[in-house]
DNA sequence: CCGCATCCGGGGCGATACTG
DNA sequence: CAGTATCGCCCCGGATGCGG
């Protein structure tokens, strides 16, 4: 939109991210990395093509994201983060954080739902408690109320990867409501609650309590 | 503005502070503490009257600020942020850390420039290097083209505050451009360079070698 | 289909004026 | 000092169209 002409280091940085719809644009681009543009589509339900196509290139011109043609499969055009947009990854961590406190509230009915949202919840959250040398594949399947989609989450203590589909053999599976498994994942809601509240949980299931053992009891306190 | 409809923790925050204006009257508001209304009228520039009330009154909601009857000096009432609003510290570490890099690039000509805005970035910044069981005051006076003012930051290892004016005898004192200021107080520039380029520091000078001594070079890496 | 460009209605935003 | 009132403008959101 329009700078607010300030200099400090947080009005700078919303002159560039404060936009509507920037920052998840960012998140998409975070939690499934280079995608096409009906793929951002699809991740960021009512934003309008037009406003989609003149944020990306504006992000474009802000060294946020850069444009490639598409590789073999598809002969499209990608869009992914620079480096520069990588480092928003504290800001949205921090959001995220911050969000989570009203996400007990579930889903109002009008609310959309994607896993992958609640994929990048579990990698910001819960990636730094995996053990060193291992890798833990999180499978995720939140139904709403039409259908169900899935993705999983290849978490190493150092970072995590999110893809579509459940993969091949995911470690762990969560299957239920996005309020349900963002609420464990989250680590507002315990697992044993979750469970009684129609969580389903299938492959290794003691490692979701060890994951969740030494976490702090909320997310919010610091 | 409206609500982007979507259960993701990133997309609820943004629902609160996303529209416009939001964070940087949480900013002033973290900055200084307790102020009235035409105090964040000052530090918020271009902002219009109406937009500045609207906007309390829907953070006032939403439980960021709460209004207070200001005690016995001033006979009108002070806008505080409540704890929820403090928890927002996090997110504006986060973006100042982001926008930081851009700062070198200088004060456009256009630019508003107040040292509150300096200071809260030595806040974030420098005050987890203060020694343990001492206090540094830290002068801080920002000359733009027309006049200058200045305010005044107590580091503590685990805060900091920030006041008005230059206060009785501070440990170190910077005057010079917004640019010199910040550019030394985020580690983007050396205290050397910035002397030669204008910055002038008076007081125990020292310090600030002692405060830089073991920062990254810049603040971008994590 | 995918990736936009164009058109259009509504509302948030910004500037000014005004009031207790 | 602390807002309220009014008024353009432009951004946003939704729909449609269209070339590759």
């Amino acid at each position: 939109v329009k700078s607010y002409q300030q200099y400090c280091a947080v009005a700078r940085a919303l002159d560039v991210v404060g936009d509507r719809w920037v920052l998840l644009i960012v998140r998409e681009l975070m939690a499934f990395g280079p995608s096409r543009f009906s793929d951002l589509q699809r991740g960021l339900p009512g934003i309008a093509s037009n406003l989609l196509a003149e944020r990306l290139r504006s992000m474009e011109t802000a060294d946020l994201i850069e444009r490639h043609e598409a590789p073999a499969p598809i002969g499209s055009q990608v869009y992914q983060l620079t480096a520069r947009g990588r480092e928003l990854e504290d800001v949205l961590r921090a959001l995220t954080r911050w969000g989570m406190a009203t996400m007990p509230t579930g889903p109002t009915d009008h609310d959309a739902v994607q896993p992958q949202w609640t994929a990048l919840l579990a990698g910001f959250t819960v990636s730094e408690q995996v053990p060193d040398d291992t890798e833990l594949v999180l499978g995720i399947e939140t139904s709403s109320e039409s259908r169900a989609e899935s993705v999983h989450v290849v978490l190493r203590p150092d970072g995590f990867e999110i893809a579509r589909g459940l993969g091949e053999d995911p470690d762990v599976t969560l299957r239920g409501s996005a309020r349900l498994v963002g609420g464990v994942l989250s680590g507002l809601l315990s697992p044993a609650r979750a469970s009684r509240m129609g969580l389903r949980v299938t492959g290794r299931r003691t490692v979701i309590s060890e994951l969740f053992s030494n976490r702090p009891r909320t997310g919010v306190d610091r």
